[in-house]
DNA sequence: CCATTTAAATGCAATTTGCATATAGTGTCA
DNA sequence: TGACACTATATGCAAATTGCATTTAAATGG
């Protein structure tokens, strides 16, 4: 049968890869292989090796993250990025961020009681039914 | 002189918006126009109408709320939306997708102590100290 | 020599975004 | 009445972002 259309997942924004990036070279340096597999040890799917490059270039540029060319291994040369200070300040913004949208969702959340008024919850229906939607 | 570069602040992802849509919708019944003044109100910036009355299209459109078209108020007629249980369901994944982001932050962030070896804290420098990054 | 693993980056179509603008109903005030 | 303002929703389009496939390249193993 046709399949019944699910609800879409949420999706993690680059935001919250940047992030995860940033708090994992919080206390240390890393290079881009590496940081793909400890995110894929933590369950993060949804995030192909283009895209972490890509994201680890562009955070670079944004100056969140510095690198140096490590060659002192065997195989071919790593990008060794570490943490700076504006990247340090992301990162806890974006924890700040992340609470202070947790509370907006919760306050939205019981915001119904506290107005009485507006629109009525949806039982009564004194509306013009058009069946809406169907009119793109 | 020059300014020197900022670090970018965090920006909001449309989940973000998508999800305070579906909490503000929770026990209510509400339009476009109105929806954004409470954003407003909730010191959400960052959101104009445009990307506000698109977003709810597209939420409509993937089932997250259903709409009606109310004609029964003086002015232009208004495109009333509710949540349905997909969006019911998207915003407990989406807080609980938010929650387990949190805690993998800080999991990550306290990551260097629990492996000892690894990359050394940036301190001690036998890289090959080639200040990159200048190499586009 | 060739396949594989590690490591980083690029090309490009498809999607998403921000901003400006369009459309439209209603009230107001000169 | 006709120029505005306010409410309400929607669209057009350049610019940015994304996903996926592919490319480059060093080293190792058989």
């Amino acid at each position: 049968m046709a399949p019944k259309k699910e609800a879409p997942q949420p999706k993690m924004s680059n935001d919250m890869l940047t992030a995860n990036l940033l708090a994992l070279l919080k206390n240390w340096s890393g290079y881009g292989y590496e940081l793909a597999k400890k995110l894929e040890d933590a369950g993060y799917g949804g995030c192909n090796s283009g895209t972490l490059y890509r994201t680890l270039r562009q955070m670079e540029k944004s100056g969140l993250i510095s690198s140096l060319w490590d060659t002192s291994t065997d195989g071919p040369a790593r990008r060794i990025y570490s943490l700076t200070a504006p990247g340090s300040m992301f990162l806890s913004n974006w924890m700040a961020v992340m609470d202070m949208h947790k509370r907006t969702l919760e306050n939205f959340m019981t915001l119904a009681e506290q107005v009485g008024d507006a629109v009525s919850p949806p039982s009564s229906s004194r509306k013009t039914q058009k069946d809406a939607g169907s009119d793109d």
